[in-house]
DNA sequence: TAGATTGTTAATCGATTAACAATC
DNA sequence: TAGATTGTTAATCGATTAACAATC
């Protein structure tokens, strides 16, 4: 295919992209500008363009965007047209909340199987599947087609527990542990570190403070 | 004061630093280069002098760096060293998962209070608070110096709610749903995407397959 | 003192913005 | 056709990395 590499910064803007296009699409909105979705977006029109044409053209000179199919395109550079079968691991609070989150499964993403090591929430339910224990990992990411692992357990264990997952087909891990996960070359790794974020926003309340003064 | 501003960049690497930094105390380390610390975090040395020197110089030539002391530093910075009162609203799967999270009250964040337009929820109790109705949210945070606010509600009431929260003292928003908030200048939003963040994550499932290919 | 390592300036790299020719 | 707006090249800006003099 020969394609060169697109930044994580376009990467990380396509989400955001295909929410406002969703809305748009959903107010029967035809068409768009890049400068119209500028507006509307607080970015730049040349960013926009830029950012849409690391895949090709998808507008046309005089006419702007089709919406719907600038729509569709995102969602499928973004993996979205596919199935992708879940696992969590970690039957927590936290755990939990995410196993419930029905928004996943509108976008093609299926819980199939919760994990925990406590005894006490083996064969609890979260929506259709029930909580299994860690023993069964492997034997049921092979046998059900998995291939992301969300991982919502505490540090200690996220580390060793990476370390089977790298071990087996799955693709990609959803980290939601504080901390860094070594796998192998192959499988992504995409954290989200709640703590981290909570001290960004602290930083900014306090150098907004200081400014003040 | 007069400093300069320092770049979100910058910023988002510090809490990453405070984690590193933390378990290096717990173990013992007492100092540390920029070169060890670059080994250890798979970062540039230069790029950890240059983030140092932002807030001035943490180090000592022909020593390195003090790690009580720069872990402290960098805590101080992040305003670690303050007590953040904050409010959930929304108290649904994942705003209780949120309020059961101990660890954030350990570096400062105390959770006050928990709201819910669903009577169902009122008076369910998260930890030492209970869920209140939402006509209250305004004078409660008035009464008990709350200065930061999670939204943990659907897209749909976030943005009436985030209205009536540029009203109050509050200054910050730690905002989970799914909508972009417009907020008043000097109240802090961090936004915390969960399905921007899986988008990107199947994104660079289906990138890796393609380029094997 | 000599060796180590920072703080800081300079060089490079990458990402964003501006400009405009191509074209619908 | 004329006007609008993209696709794309060039210019700018900012962030990262390299280099080295300062100094502990």
């Amino acid at each position: 295919m020969e394609e060169k590499e697109i930044s994580q910064a376009v990467i990380s803007r396509l989400p955001r992209y295909f929410r406002y296009l969703g809305e748009l699409k959903d107010r029967g909105v035809e068409r768009i500008s890049s400068q119209d979705l500028s507006r509307l977006m607080h970015v730049t029109a040349s960013q926009i363009r830029q950012d849409f044409n690391n895949f090709g053209g998808f507008g046309q000179q005089g006419y702007g965007y089709n919406v719907t199919y600038l729509y569709d395109e995102i969602g499928k550079i973004l993996g979205l047209d596919r199935q992708h079968n879940f696992v969590i691991i970690g039957a927590g609070n936290l755990g939990r909340a995410l196993g419930n989150y029905m928004n996943f499964e509108r976008r093609g993403f299926i819980l199939k199987g919760m994990f925990d090591r406590d005894p006490e929430l083996i064969g609890r339910r979260v929506r259709d599947v029930s909580v299994m224990p860690m023993e069964e990992l492997e034997s049921f990411i092979r046998e059900n087609d998995i291939d992301i692992a969300v991982l919502t357990i505490p540090k200690e264990g996220a580390v060793s527990v990476a370390e089977r997952l790298g071990k087996t087909q799955i693709r990609a891990i959803w980290n939601f542990a504080h901390v860094d996960l070594n796998v192998p070359e192959g499988v992504q790794v995409e954290n989200v570190h709640l703590s981290d974020s909570l001290m960004k926003l602290s930083y900014n309340i306090n150098r907004y403070r200081n400014e003040q003064m």
